[in-house]
DNA sequence: AACGAGGTCAACCGCGCGTCG
DNA sequence: GCGACGCGCGGTTGACCTCGT
């Protein structure tokens, strides 16, 4: 079979069919490359997503690119969809809840930013890994961290002992110290960012003068740090 | 006013996983 | 079992913006 195979390779008008297939494959690819947009998405192409999403629904990304007649892969308008144009994506700056609920995330899961976004509704994974990188990352602080870190804990261990949830000995510990019973995954849901907050700018922490650091509320979050692996 | 440095964020890329024929 | 396809995720890029000099 290969001694066949390669006396039809060496053949005159097999290497002029194969040269002729390569030619054509390179013109296809051409024109494929040439019809599909890239870049910022415009109003018009914005405009005719949304209303074939809004007719259709969403799913089959490539498909309803075709359909939609956008000259865009599926993967294009599906993180359009996700990350813009979705009605129910909040838009903003990231409240001090938000920051604290993603400090503590964070630490527990790393850089799981679609687990994370979960968690906050209207935010996308997009958003967050963004703020991450350019607000926290940036700042990183191991002086800073390792001991809030080890603060928020405390707090939301002490809430979930006020609500009854076990977390010490009856579930598995994280990497970072944090459960992972259902238990706890149904308290989570109903964490009380406000009070946790509050009960860190309370303490001080805020401000860190102990530390060295800085700030506002907001200010001081600018010193997070880097993840959970930093400080292990 | 002009320019460069740094910050922000929308979009792209590569990879892995699940499903289906 | 296998390949094609769709999808989702995390990492990265690059255009645009802001601010300091």
């Amino acid at each position: 079979l290969s001694l066949s195979l390669s006396n039809l390779i060496c053949s005159k008008s097999a290497r002029e069919l194969i040269h002729k297939v390569d030619m054509e494959t390179e013109k296809q690819n051409a024109i494929v490359e040439v019809e599909l947009r890239r870049g910022p998405w415009t109003v018009e192409e914005d405009l005719i997503l949304t209303n074939y999403i809004s007719k259709h629904g969403e799913g089959r990304w490539n498909t309803l690119a075709k359909c939609a007649g956008l000259k865009r892969t599926g993967k294009s308008c599906r993180l359009r969809w996700l990350n813009y144009l979705r009605p129910d994506v909040r838009r903003g700056n990231i409240t001090a809840e938000e920051q604290l609920l993603i400090l503590e995330l964070h630490s527990r899961w790393g850089n799981r930013w679609s687990k994370i976004a979960q968690h906050l509704p209207g935010r996308t994974d997009n958003e967050i890994k963004n703020f991450w990188r350019t607000r926290m990352q940036k700042h990183a602080n191991q002086q800073c961290m390792p001991p809030l870190l080890e603060r928020i804990r405390t707090v939301v261990d002490s809430s979930r002992a006020v609500m009854g949830v076990h977390t010490a000995s009856a579930s598995s510990s994280g990497r970072n110290g944090f459960s992972s019973s259902s238990a706890t995954s149904n308290y989570d849901d109903h964490l009380d960012l406000k009070d946790m907050a509050s009960t860190l700018e309370e303490e001080g922490w805020p401000e860190f003068p102990a530390h060295g650091c800085e700030g506002s509320m907001l200010g001081f979050w600018e010193f997070s740090a880097m993840g959970p692996n930093m400080y292990a």
